[in-house]
DNA sequence: TATGAATGAGTCTTCATTCAT
DNA sequence: CATGAATGAAGACTCATTCAT
C-alpha cells in the first residue's frame, strides 16, 4: 500500500528543497577532511572517465564504478555531477595549467622563439605527467559544447594565450617574426602541434603501425617546424 | 503488454545487443523510397547533435527533437542509435573525406609543398561547406574513445595520411624537406593547423575578442607557417 | 565499462533541459486524446492517494500502484508530480467547488438563513458524491503547508467565502443576525460543521462506537445549531 | 562494510521492521541523562516539522535539519522515525490534552453551557501556548490516515469526548439543550469552532485580507454561536 | 556523547524500444 | 508511413541506518 513507501529518493514532494541542494554532509567546499582518500580516488576516477568518455557522457555511476565505490558515496562527497566536475577542475585541472603558465612566464618574453619553445616543452612535460590532459583538452575545451570551454575563456585564456599573442605581435612589428602569421593563432598552433598530436597518438600509431610515435618525437617535430616556421627571414 | 522486449533502456551506444537487432521494418539500407525527406532530416539532425553534444551523449530523443519528429520515427527508420550512426557516417561523413582525398590526389605527389597546400586548401573548403566537420573530427576522431576512431583507422587513414607520409619521407630523403620533421606527423600537423583552429574558433574569438578570426585567416596562417617550416634549407 | 551506461535518468548531464521539462509526449495540456482512459484512472488514483496519505506524502509510485499502471506511465501522461497535482485540481477538484458555488448562488442572498442552509446542503451533497473531498479539504486546504492552500486563496476564496461574509455583514447591520458573530467566520463555521465532521467521521464512529453517524446526521446537527445560533433575537 | 543492516531505505513510517528494531544505543525510554537538551531540541524540531509538513512527510533528515544536528544523532537518540513519533506524542502532545481535560473537568458537568464554554476557553488557551496544536490536530488526528488517529481513539477519546457527549445527552433528555442536536457531535462542533479556525487562520486572513482575525475573535465567535445554538428554547 | 564515512534501497525521471493502429 | 501508448531498465539523487572512532 501507499504510505509505506520509503521517503528516500523523493524528498517529500513539492518541498522545493532547491535551495538546500548541497547535501548537508557533502564535502565539496573544503577538501574532504582527513582519512578520506576515497574522495581523492573519486576525483581521479572522474578525470579518467572524462578523458575517456567525455564529460557529458560520464555518469556518476561510471565514476563510482571506476573508483570502486558506490554511486551514493560519490554523491556523498560531491553531491552532484555538476559539483563533482567543479571539484575536478579546481583540484586537478587548474593546477596543471597553472604549472604550465609558471614555466612559460619564467622565459624571456621578448624572445618569441624561446617563448614557443618554453610552451612546447612545458606542455609536453605536463602531458607526460597527466595523460588525461590531451583528451580532456581536445574534447572539452576545444570542442563545441565542451564542458570546460568557459574554463579556457574565463580562467586560462586571460593568462597565457593573450600574453603570448601580445609578445608575438610585438616581435612581429619589430620584424623578428614571420610577418605572414597571425599572432593570435600562434597559441592555437602551439596547441595543434602538441596537445592535438598527443590526443591522437593512439590512432596515428595504429595508422602508421608505429609504436615509436611518442611525446618526445612530437616535441622534436613541433620544435623543428616552429624553429623555421616562426622566423622572419 | 507492450514493451516485453529485452533491449529497452539500453546503454547509450555500443551495447552489442546482437539478438534483437534490426527492427522488423527498419529501413537502414537504401534511403527509404518515398515521403522520406524525413529520413534526410533525421540524418542532418543527428549530425548536428553529434557535433554539438558528442556522439555518445546524443540520444535518439535528442535527434528526434532536433529533427522535429517522434522518437518512434527515428527508431522506425534507423532502428537503433548504432545503425543511425552508421548511416550518418556512410551518407554524410565519408563523402566529405572522399572529396578531400580526391582534391589532394589531383596534386603532384612529388612536390611536398604543393601537397601540403593542397590539403590545407581542400580541408578548409570542406570546413566551410560542412560546419559539423571540425567538432566531429576533434571530438570523435581525434579524441580517445571517439566514436569515429575506427573510421579513421580503417577507412580514411589508409588513403590520405599514409600517402602523405610516404611522399614526405621520400622528399625528405632527397633533401627537399626540413630534415628534423617526422614525415608521419606532417598530416597530424596539417590537421592541427586547420581542423583544430576551426573547431576552436568560437573560443578563440571570445578570448581575443576578435570577430575577424575566420577560416581564411586560419588558412593563410597555416600556409605561412608551413611554407617556411617544411622547407629544407 | 563506462560509456555503456544508459542515457536514461540523467539526460546527458548538464544539458539544462530545464525549459524542455514537459515531456514531449506528455499529455497534460489537452485531455489525453482518446482511448486513454488510463489517464482518467490515474487521476482518480491520485485523488485517492492524496485523500488517504496527503499530497506531499504521495509518491508517483503510490499513484501508479493505486491505478494499476507503471510509474513510467504516470510520468508519460502527467510528466511530473507537480503537473499531476495540477491536473487533478483542474479536472477533479475545481469542478466540485464550482458546483457548490452554483448551488449556493441560486439562493436568495439577502436571507442569511437560506444562505447557510444552502451551503450546508450543497456541501453535504458534494461530500456524499466525492468521498475524497473532506480529507483533502482538511489536510491540504486548511492545514498549514497544505498543498492546495493557494487554490483556496486564489480561486475559491474570492467566490463564495467573500460573498457569504458580505451577505452576513449586511444582514447583521440590519439586525437580522446574531450581533456577536464575526461575519467572516461564518464560512469557517459552516465548514467546521460539515467538512470537518465528515473528515473525522471514521474516528468519531470508533470513539462513540456508533455506526449511525452519517452525513445526514451531520447535516441535521449543523442546521439545528445554525438555525438558532445565527438568528438575532 | 558499513551499512549491512537490512532496514535501510525503509519506508517513511509504519514499516513493521520488527527484527532490527531498537538501535543498540537508542535512548528512547527516559530522557538521556546529560548534555541532552539536544534531545529536547530534537523533539521540538520534530513537532515543528510534523505541524508544517505532516508526519508522514517528515523525514529524519528534516528533523535533524530543523534541530541543527546530524541525522545520525536523531537516530542515536530515537532510533527510528516511528519511535521518534512516539516520544513526541508522549512528551509533548499528550500533556497538552491532559491539561485541557483537567481544565474542563473542573467545570460543573451538569451545566452544558459551562462545559462548552470551559472547553472552548481551555482549548483556545492551549492553542495560544502551542502553535503546533491546530495543524497537528487537523492533519494527523482528524484526517483520514492521520498518524495520530489512534491516539485520539485510544487515549484522548475515552476521556473528554465521551464525557461531554454523555453530559449533553443527559441535559438534552432533561430539556435543557436544543433537542435537534446530536450530543455526540457536540464535541466535533466544539473542535470545528476552535481548532479548525485556528488551523485555517492564515488562509482566512489572506482571503479576507484581515490581520485582526486572531484567536480571541475566534473564541468570542464560537461562544456567541454556541450560546444560542445549544440552548433549548 | 556525537559524528563522519559509507551503503543498500527506494523514488523520480528519462530513455529506447515495441506494438497496435 | 507514422505515431500514441506503454513499459523495463537505468541513472540521479536522497534517505535511513550502521559502524568505527
Amino acid at each position: 500500500m501507499a504510505g509505506t513507501r520509503s521517503t528516500a529518493g523523493k524528498p517529500k514532494r513539492r518541498a522545493p528543497r532547491k535551495g538546500a541542494s548541497r547535501t548537508r554532509v557533502a564535502r565539496s567546499p573544503g577538501r574532504p577532511a582527513a582519512g578520506a582518500d576515497q574522495a581523492q580516488r573519486i576525483l581521479d576516477a572522474a578525470l579518467a572517465c572524462y578523458a575517456r568518455e567525455g564529460v557529458k557522457a560520464t555518469s556518476i555511476r561510471d565514476v563510482a564504478r571506476e573508483a570502486g565505490v558506490t554511486p551514493a558515496l560519490v554523491h556523498y562527497y560531491y553531491g552532484d555531477a555538476e559539483r563533482l566536475l567543479e571539484e575536478v577542475i579546481n583540484a586537478r585541472v587548474l593546477p596543471v595549467f597553472g604549472a604550465v603558465r609558471d614555466a612559460v612566464t619564467r622565459v624571456d618574453e621578448e624572445d618569441p622563439g624561446a617563448l614557443a619553445t618554453g610552451f612546447v616543452n612545458a606542455i609536453c612535460q605536463a602531458i607526460e605527467l597527466h595523460p588525461w590532459l590531451p583528451p580532456l583538452w581536445v574534447r572539452e575545451i576545444i570542442s563545441e559544447g565542451g564542458a570546460l570551454r568557459d574554463l579556457l575563456v574565463t580562467r586560462i585564456g586571460p593568462l597565457l594565450p593573450q600574453a603570448i599573442a601580445r609578445a608575438f605581435a610585438r616581435a612581429q612589428q619589430q620584424g623578428r617574426v614571420n610577418p605572414d602569421l597571425d599572432p593570435r593563432l600562434i597559441i592555437v598552433t602551439l596547441i595543434g602541434l602538441t596537445l592535438l598530436p598527443a590526443a591522437g597518438a593512439p590512432v596515428w600509431r595504429r595508422i602508421f603501425n608505429a609504436l615509436d610515435l611518442d611525446m618526445d618525437g612530437v616535441r622534436r617535430h613541433a620544435l623543428a617546424l616552429l624553429a623555421r616556421g616562426l622566423e622572419a627571414a
